[in-house]
RNA sequence: GGGCGCGUAGCUCAGCGGUAGAGCACUUGCUCGACACGCAAGGGGUCGCUGGUUCAAUCCCAGCCGCGCCCA
């Protein structure tokens, strides 16, 4: 027997190995079916679990789950990436902690460690995942590093760099000068910072004594100026435009040139330019022609470009040698308080520098152009649609992606350099060298570019290369495209466009023909959750105190699209409430010889209730696979919630107690055949979102099953499953039942005080249905008889109108006349409110004439029976009034 | 500066042209043979503000106020 309350700390673990021990998430055991696929936003090998890895996964495992149970040939294809820099990271402070830094062990050294670090460690979000029941094909997990994914990295890089759409380039890049890489914009933060605004004064060449102002913000970068720049509808400036002045500290001659990147408004009107160390100027550069020259070491210390006394200097110490300097030669005109943005690299934390190096760019454009048309028509679509906007901005605004990095974790760039400099891009070391006799007609000297590939090349990828692309296995046939992407919109650009771009170009289709963009999870006050505020909720933490179900199952309800989930663990423990309900309506289920029937008919119901919850199981199924394919998840979890407990728990069972209690025979049967029935459906339904006890009561509530809840046939419920005449019916008994709840609350009777009802006008139908439900409406009114009303009602009765009949319950003992006046009176106003509401529109003409004809019946009815209902109660009122 | 989104019950959120809903919290009463992680009955809302469209607006449009995010 089932115990008396759910033990997921006793179930959940237990239900996923026996799972996994059955294969049961390996994907291609059935030829016939239609694939499905969903590659997993790779997480982080460094990472652990996150809320947005929790509702991130948690969508994934119901589609999929969902699919899997419909027939569908289901792969979910898990893996993690190699996350260049923060593995490096990891391991690196590793290192330090034993006095040792990666140069020590050398480059072969340092990724052996490494990799001996993943091994080790870098299994642990994997098996969270499972803490959460997600039900990935882990046979196949792959990691960006594997042979096989490192080979379409290789020869990715290879194709584009031929057909020319990676080149190698000296620009400015974004330099974290800690980490010593260069990274892409995207890992760039912009942070506004409260900084200063410095004003100095350069001489003019031909007349020292006459100066133009300059504002900067980065003082320290003046050593590096190669111009100055107007605006060139500047009256101020215009006389000056073509002439040179002095950089003081350093003696160099600047020329102003008139540039449009001069704002008028900001500062002097006039600004110094430095070509090698500024975005903007580097573009000023490009359009006058100008020197750039680099001032900053690898640290962003001035190196050797700089007069003596600044080398080797730190650029926050030069900085304030610059400002001093320029001080004492009283060429500083004045400071300002001003607040400008400053890029931080996102991972060091530190101030990024723009630094001129040679780097390898990928040209993004190019590959942007399929990748845009493919969501303009539509064989893409964003869910919801309004993240396309998104989408097409960056794509369309697209700038060269930087995909070199200076590390030593990653794939090594497949590019090798002859003696001349000279580039052979080839797959392997072999055919670089045969290239390279080619080229010299001889043998010659080859070094590997040292530089490593930006992970997100590599992520690009994984909606083929985990299938084993560039072979040409059954699995790149069968699976990709993919069906649907599940992730947050916070990685669009970062994953979802390069995935496009990539699986374009190298596949002739889109890697997936729906993007699912869901919401980020925030704190219970909307903030961000992040470590450094310290307000991060441990996923692992909540599946440990209410189950992965509980967990599942609030993430789920509350993943509204378009808004973003503010999670409190109230909410978590309400769900977890609700699994209990589950658990213990099975429990009365068990308890009273519910269980499945072979060869149920649901439809073969005779009872008029059991045709009834046949109809609203049919409804309910309907519901949530409209809500699935839609993925408007939220909507599935509460049609779920709302039966199980609103209608099943509630309505159902306690409506079957009697036929359950009562005599064996065929009543009995049908009763518990239908509740046997209505539990399946319920846990079948339920399953893709709360996977563990669905399972684990499946298993236990029946010892006959073809096949674990987790491979069952998923139903699909036939059009007359609704009937509309048991709606009817059970919703009057469900009508009578609350009135007389309500009644009694009202009026204080006893809970336990068993009344008389009598009825006076009821119809036939009325009377049969008294007879046919009187034993529900007995037990659950607590009411010792149901009878007609001879004559008046006697004194001090309440009464209450259902449809057309009046109700009576004789209480002189027990209530207080003037409580049962006051509160018909109160039902007269209500109603009264109501009829005028409705007086009001059916009077005016422009809503009789205007309205559907449709809507304006509805309103008449609903008058006609508002006021019916309004006249009766006015009638028990007057009955009561005499006492 | 450009773009997007959000202001609905005390809290967290659904809904979105025609009777305003849920969970939690709150109040009252219940050891009714599944469940106190429960049962039953309740209280609580000028649906941010101002205009407009419409027979009808919480819902559509515009402006404003407040909050958040993304991009410059």
């Amino acid at each position: 027997m089932l115990d008396k309350t759910y033990r997921h700390d006793q179930t959940e673990s237990r239900q996923y190995g026996a799972w996994e021990d059955a294969g049961a998430f390996a994907c291609g055991k059935s030829a016939g079916a239609r694939p499905y696929t969903i590659v997993i936003p790779p997480p982080n090998v460094t990472g652990s679990l996150h809320m947005g890895h929790a509702l991130n996964n948690t969508l994934q495992d119901i589609l999929i789950r969902w699919q899997r149970m419909r027939g569908r040939d289901v792969l979910w294809q898990p893996g993690t990436d190699h996350a260049g820099i923060a593995t490096q990271m990891v391991v690196e402070r590793q290192l330090a902690g034993e006095g040792l830094t990666r140069h020590d062990l050398g480059r072969e050294g340092f990724i052996d460690r490494v990799w001996a670090w993943k091994e080790e460690s870098g299994g642990t979000i994997t098996n969270q995942l499972r803490r959460l029941g997600a039900s990935a094909d882990w046979s196949r997990e792959r990691f960006t590093m594997d042979e096989g994914l490192s080979n379409a990295v290789r020869k990715v890089f290879v194709d584009l760099y031929k057909q020319g759409l990676i080149y190698r380039d000296k620009r400015l890049i974004n330099w974290d000068c800690k980490l010593h890489t260069a990274i892409s914009d995207l890992e760039v933060e912009q942070r506004l910072i409260k900084g200063k605004l410095w004003y100095f004064r350069y001489p003019l060449e031909d007349d020292e004594d006459r100066y133009i102002t300059v504002a900067t913000t980065r003082p320290e970068t003046m050593l590096g100026d190669t111009a100055v720049a107007v605006h060139p509808d500047d009256e101020r400036y215009r006389a000056l435009v073509g002439k040179h002045c002095i950089q003081p500290s350093t003696g160099r001659r600047l020329i102003i040139v008139a540039d449009e990147h001069a704002d008028p408004e900001q500062g002097s009107g006039a600004v110094k330019i430095t070509p090698a160390h500024d975005f903007n100027d580097f573009e000023v550069g490009r359009r006058h022609g100008l020197e750039m020259i680099n001032i900053f070491d690898r640290d962003a210390r001035l190196n050797d470009a700089v007069p003596e006394g600044f080398r080797g200097v730190d650029r926050y110490e030069a900085r304030k040698k610059i400002v001093a300097e320029m001080d004492a030669m009283g060429l500083l005109d004045r400071i300002d308080d001003h607040e400008h943005t400053v890029p931080y690299g996102d991972r060091s934390g530190v101030a990024i520098e723009p630094w001129l190096t040679d780097q390898w760019f990928a040209d993004a454009a190019k590959l942007a152009g399929p990748a845009i048309e493919a969501v303009e028509e539509g064989r893409t679509r964003f869910v919801p649609r309004q993240w396309e906007n998104t989408y097409f901005e960056w794509m369309r605004n697209i700038q060269p992606w930087c995909i070199s990095r200076q590390l030593w974790w990653g794939h090594q760039i497949p590019a090798w350099y002859g003696p001349d400099g000279h580039i052979f891009v080839e797959l392997t070391e072999e055919a670089a060298h045969a290239a390279a006799r080619e080229h010299y007609g001889e043998t010659a000297a080859l070094t590997r570019d040292a530089d490593v590939l930006d992970t997100w090349f590599s992520s690009a990828l994984w909606p083929f290369s985990t299938l084993g692309w560039p072979e040409e296995t059954p699995e790149v046939a069968r699976y990709y495209p993919t069906d649907v992407l599940v992730t947050s919109f916070d990685i669009i650009f970062f994953w979802v466009a390069r995935m496009m771009m990539m699986g374009l170009h190298f596949m002739g289709e889109a890697p997936f023909h729906t993007v699912y963009i869901h919401a980020l999870v925030r704190d219970e006050k909307g903030q961000k959750m992040s470590k450094s505020k310290g307000n991060v909720v441990d996923p692992l933490k909540l599946i440990d105190k209410y189950g992965g179900d509980a967990l599942r199952f609030t993430l789920t309800a509350m993943a509204a699209q378009g808004r973003d989930i503010k999670l409190s663990e109230s909410r978590v423990e309400g769900y977890r409430n609700f699994i209990t309900k589950l658990w213990n309506a099975a429990r009365f289920c068990e308890l009273n010889g519910c269980a499945p029937v072979p060869g149920f008919d649901p439809r073969g119901c005779r009872e008029v209730l059991n045709r009834w919850i046949v109809g609203e199981v049919a409804k309910t199924g309907r519901a949530v696979d409209a809500a699935l394919e839609a993925y408007k998840f939220n909507e599935a979890a509460t049609a779920l919630y709302h039966f199980v407990w609103g209608t099943f728990c509630d309505w159902y069972l306690e409506f079957s107690k009697p036929a359950l209690n009562g005599p064996d025979g065929a009543d009995k049967d049908e009763a518990r055949a239908t509740a046997g029935w209505v539990l399946d459906q319920i846990l079948i339904l339920l399953h893709p979102i709360a996977p563990f006890v669905t399972e684990e009561l499946w298993g236990r509530l029946s010892a006959a099953r073809e096949t674990r809840l987790i491979e069952a046939p998923w139903p699909s419920y036939a059009s007359d499953a609704v009937d509309a005449a048991a709606d009817a019916e059970i919703g009057w008994v469900v009508g009578l039942v609350s009135e007389l709840r309500s009644v009694r609350a009202e009026l204080n009777v006893p809970p336990g005080a068993r009344l008389p009802l009598m009825h006076q006008g009821a119809s036939p139908d009325t009377v049969a249905r008294l007879a046919t439900h009187g034993e529900r409406i007995r037990t659950l009114g607590r009411l010792d008889r149901i009878a007609p009303l001879d004559g008046e009602a006697p004194a001090g009765s309440a009464q209450l109108v259902v449809g057309e009949a009046t109700f009576v319950l004789p209480l002189a003992d027990v209530i207080d006349v003037r409580h049962e006046a006051a509160r018909l009176s109160r039902q007269v106003e209500k109603l009264d409110g109501e009829i005028a509401k409705i007086d009001a529109k059916l009077g005016n003409e422009n809503f009789t004439g205007r309205a559907p004809a449709h809507v304006v019946e509805e309103q008449r009815e609903r008058r006609d029976a508002t006021a019916t209902t309004r006249t009766r109660i006015a009638e028990a009122l007057r009955r009561l009034a005499p006492v």
